[in-house]
DNA sequence: CCTTAATAGATAAACTTATATCTATAAAAT
DNA sequence: ATTTTATAGATATAAGTTTATCTATTAAGG
């Protein structure tokens, strides 16, 4: 059950999340090369580029599908088609945003989201001085509307960025209106059902990493 | 040489980064218990609270070492300073943003880092239009005075908020300047001294993640 | 036509992380 | 005071994931 290549149940052979979040360092350089005017890269060149090895970067791209040239290597264009293919950036996605506070507010301005195919249609906050007021050209509406809204534009996908406390109250708010996913900004850990995709995007456990890096740095020069 | 526990040469015991990921996870949970007047918490419930298994908490908690007791577990405010020590969260960090721009603003505006010990005192900016003015209350300096004011204020930790293509020579400033740690917000990958610690804080790997996973779900779906 | 250099595919090794088991301890209940 | 019970603490096992190695293949260049 574990060997078996023909496990058919569900033929999506999990991929590793290090190489999911190696890909947009992938699709960022290549880009960038791109404007460069360059029309294809090896293997080699991207690894030396980003200080990885040739073999995990090949392997990495080889999830995406995409075919390179023996001594060559990948025409630019279409190993950056087939990485937004692979991650579904080349299809736009609408998402709601819960909590128009700094870090909200923040992310609604952030032009680099649309890039990925993600656009943040609206806003909501339960603030009465917010409300009905706009924030980079988006709307910010009361909490209330949240539910109705979403079943009407049939919006799939919630960022939340409020304080902790309101965190787990304002998930099951997005997921009972039938938000799909949520993109979870606020400092605390949300609770939900199974089939909701839920992705954590807690700063304070960076800070944390961060924090323990340095600590052990420090503790190296001293010794 | 890999099984010997003797191995003096650093005695730090590289700590699990899903670990340390997990500590502010705890720590936002115990000090919500304190706020609601409890004083003692067991691994159970904490486990209970976060779906985790009581086994894995427990070792977590284990490299703070701190101390619990059996029949009653842990005293919450002894917990919560274990992990503030452990963290290195109860001494004050000063940091300096570099690119005072959508989501350099909001990290400025952010109250949760002072939690942590993070101070960000100043920002930089090269866009005259920023140059000498304020946001929540930090003045927003040159990019040309980056390097005497680290200099003489002896700031460590660096926030790089800046658009991918002025990254890597952002960092550079940084880092000749003095900085010893950067925590990366654009979206691009930094190559810096092996002694400088860096931490990558991608928005787009996570949407990476995040798409795959919505897309996972659907697949899933529709079979 | 042959050599070179890069990709592709398959297999193996290493590492990290999570889980389970066992013992000791301390508080609560009888 | 003794028994019970729940928890911490420590060690060992297992699982899973990531990275590395090796061989084959293919295209470009001399």
């Amino acid at each position: 059950m574990k060997n078996d290549p023909a496990e058919n149940q569900e033929s999506i052979k999990a991929i590793p999340e290090p190489t999911l979040r190696r890909l947009p360092i992938y699709y960022q350089l290549l880009k960038s090369r791109l404007n460069a005017g360059s029309s294809e890269i090896s293997c080699t060149t991207i690894a030396d580029a980003l200080h990885l090895t040739a073999i995990q970067v090949r392997k990495d791209l080889e999830i995406t599908e995409a075919s390179g040239k023996p001594k060559v290597g990948y025409n630019i264009k279409e190993l950056i088609a087939a990485i937004e293919n692979f991650l579904g950036w080349n299809s736009k996605s609408e998402a709601f945003l819960v909590g128009a506070g700094n870090l909200g507010s923040a992310l609604i301005g952030y032009q680099g989201f649309k890039e990925y195919g993600l656009m943040i249609i609206a806003a909501f906050d339960n603030n009465p001085a917010k409300i009905n007021t706009s924030v980079y050209g988006k709307r910010i509406f009361d909490i209330k509307k949240l539910s109705d809204m979403v079943r009407r534009m049939k919006v799939s996908i919630g960022i939340l960025t409020v304080p902790a406390q309101y965190a787990q109250e304002s998930a099951n708010l997005m997921t009972e209106a039938g938000i799909r996913a949520i993109w979870n900004f606020s400092p605390t850990k949300i609770i939900c059902r199974p089939d909701i995709v839920v992705q954590h995007e807690n700063l304070a456990c960076s800070l944390a990493v961060l924090s323990k890096k340095i600590s052990e740095v420090a503790a190296r020069r001293i010794s």
